[in-house]
DNA sequence: GCGACAG
DNA sequence: ATCTTGTCGC
């Protein structure tokens, strides 16, 4: 259901090498609006992931109830890759299957989480802000590890923080999201800010160290990548 | 030059 | 991301 503007798919996601694809994060990244997210705006949440096999991956998009973290929605895409894993360049491998995954959604979310970064990356325009971007809809990235960044240990508890700092600037924020658990990345993608954006996390992370959206895209998008190919496609 | 490097 | 056993703990 969700749907990105044809001219500005077929622009930003096929770059014929690698210096094309920082080209055109470069030309990109100005579009990227960081403002507050209101709570109250958010009922579904979209969770991504991408899962790998041997010569094909599978990628997942996850609807959850923001309120209840009731699964709403879900859909699949089993594909071939279409770009190589380079540092930086993330979304030109991951963005296309998930965007095709996304369109065989059945509901519109108001907002979407996916593995990686947003700001956080060298230039300032991860996965998050580039999906951010193509939908013009509040996207959050959330990684396991810190990539250019720094930040300090964050207190032991639930909801301590440190800011995650690249060049002098604040591009993100290392939450710890369960006490005594290894903190997770937070980074703005695209219309929101880091206060809202780490909120969001935080309910979306009742229980375990990844929150729920991206959690359940995990585990759909593996389940999907083992069921023998050409079965019924979500 | 060398190592590091989201998933 | 993926290749992989048992083990400790809620």
């Amino acid at each position: 259901m969700p749907r990105v503007i044809p001219e500005l798919a077929r622009e930003s996601l096929w770059p014929a090498d690698a210096d094309e694809a920082r080209a055109l994060q470069d030309r990109l990244a100005p579009r990227v609006r960081v403002e507050p997210l209101d709570p109250g705006g958010v009922r579904l949440v979209a969770g991504l992931d991408v899962s790998y096999g041997a010569a094909e991956l599978v990628a997942a998009a996850v609807v959850l109830d923001a309120v209840t973290l009731e699964v709403v929605a879900q859909a699949t895409v089993r594909a071939a890759p279409s770009f190589p894993y380079v540092p930086g360049l993330f979304a030109f491998r991951e963005l296309p299957p998930l965007l095709a995954a996304l369109e065989r959604l059945t509901v519109e979310p108001d907002a979407y989480v996916c593995d990686g970064y947003g700001l956080a990356h060298p230039r300032r325009f991860g996965l998050a802000c580039h999906l951010g971007v193509l939908l013009d809809r509040p996207v959050l990235g959330v990684a396991k590890n810190a990539f250019v960044s720094e930040a300090a240990e964050p207190g032991p508890t639930r909801g301590a923080a440190a800011d995650l700092v690249d060049g002098g600037e604040v591009v993100g924020r290392c939450l710890r999201v369960q006490d005594g658990v290894r903190p997770v990345y937070v980074s703005v993608g695209h219309r929101a800010d880091l206060d809202s954006a780490c909120a969001l996390v935080l309910r979306l992370s009742p229980r375990h160290r990844i929150c729920e959206p991206i959690r359940r895209a995990d585990r759909l998008s593996r389940a999907e990548l083992a069921a023998p190919a050409g079965g019924k496609q979500t």
